[in-house]
DNA sequence: CGCGTTTGCCAACACTCGTTGGCTAGACTC
DNA sequence: GAGTCTAGCCAACGAGTGTTGGCAAACGCG
């Protein structure tokens, strides 16, 4: 029972919908009834091509965070590099608004969106400065401003946030993701694991 | 029909529930049921004292930041200031928790959101810095970095954030806070909305 | 053409949810 | 101490959910 190519356009406008809806909804509100409407096709076809809701969600949280070769950059913009990228990563990607949206409470998603993290931004910062020790730290750092500026902007919308142009928001973080990534630790925030 | 104080054991009961499972769950996973049965109480007593679970959840999602006087505190030291009050804030209230878990996909809690920070936090920066214009890009920035650790520690419980202790938190975000307060735009991040 | 497979739709199941009304027992008032 | 109101519980409703099985039509292959 492998599925034809005649069923291709049914499953992508499955899947183009269940993005959408889960996007802007989360998991728990966005119903198979209301993206199988949206896909303009029958409740039960979502279930034979995709087993199953959680399923169909896992392939539409896919995220990949695509990170440039960060040390390829000049070491003073590497801040404004990652933020550039990571605001560009999610407007044409909505990947990540749909784990943040249904992260908060949704375990799974959650642990997702700490593979991502971990598996993908940490490493990049190790090879950065050479300090695997401190990398997840930092990598958590980054994390905190980079998933705050997307909930803010893209998810709850707060409107002085929303009205800033792309290049304002990247002018205003990008120091603070630059002294996060390689910057000195401050006094009482060391970076290692030691005593 | 008005509540006796016979009734307010359960009353109370019930709020704490309340507060516990919507911190924990969210809106939506919070069934009313869940509550009662955690409170010990049938789940129509719920809605006879408290009319629905919307206005349940209402009841439990009052949050006031309680910021101190931003002005009285050297300059310099505002930043460390404002972020310790927040970690305090959110770590002996979950009321924070229980609008951000839920404010992802539900507007009324994500609009309560927005209502703390532009009614409470950005007229304490208008206040600082005497400039009314930029206070509320610089309420959303601020917005941005707690926002973000609140949800990296609190919510997603990224590893290494979780890690931290409150005092390293404090002393890595203390210079972010403390520049989108009063510190200068950078450039190409005007603050005000002028040409 | 003829036959097996795939597609799509319909109806229904089993379950959980928020919410409602009615009943009993107890507490308070006069 | 009789009458009135309240607290609490039980059962049920109606709506919405994910999910399943069956059936008719369209397709592809021999």
């Amino acid at each position: 029972m492998a599925f034809t190519d005649r069923s291709l356009p049914a499953r992508e406008a499955i899947l183009d919908a269940a993005r959408a809806r889960f996007a802007a909804d989360g998991y728990d509100r966005a119903t198979v009834r209301a993206i199988a409407a949206d896909a303009g096709i029958d409740p039960s076809m979502v279930m034979r091509y995709f087993g199953s809701k959680r399923q169909l969600f896992a392939r539409t949280a896919e995220f990949d965070l695509r990170l440039p070769d960060l040390t390829a950059a000049p070491r003073q913009e590497i801040g404004h590099a990652l933020a550039t990228h990571l605001l560009d990563r999610w407007e044409d990607d909505n990947g990540l608004q749909i784990l943040l949206r249904t992260a908060t409470t949704d375990d799974d998603a959650a642990e997702r969106m700490r593979s991502i993290f971990a598996g993908q931004l940490a490493p990049q910062i190790a090879a950065l400065t050479g300090d695997r020790a401190s990398a997840a730290t930092r990598a958590g750092l980054v994390a905190t401003q980079a998933l705050g500026v997307a909930l803010c902007r893209y998810v709850l919308r707060l409107p002085p946030v929303v009205a800033m142009s792309r290049a304002e928001v990247v002018a205003w973080i990008a120091p603070t993701i630059q002294r996060y990534l390689v910057g000195k630790p401050p006094d009482g925030g060391r970076v290692d694991t030691g005593p």
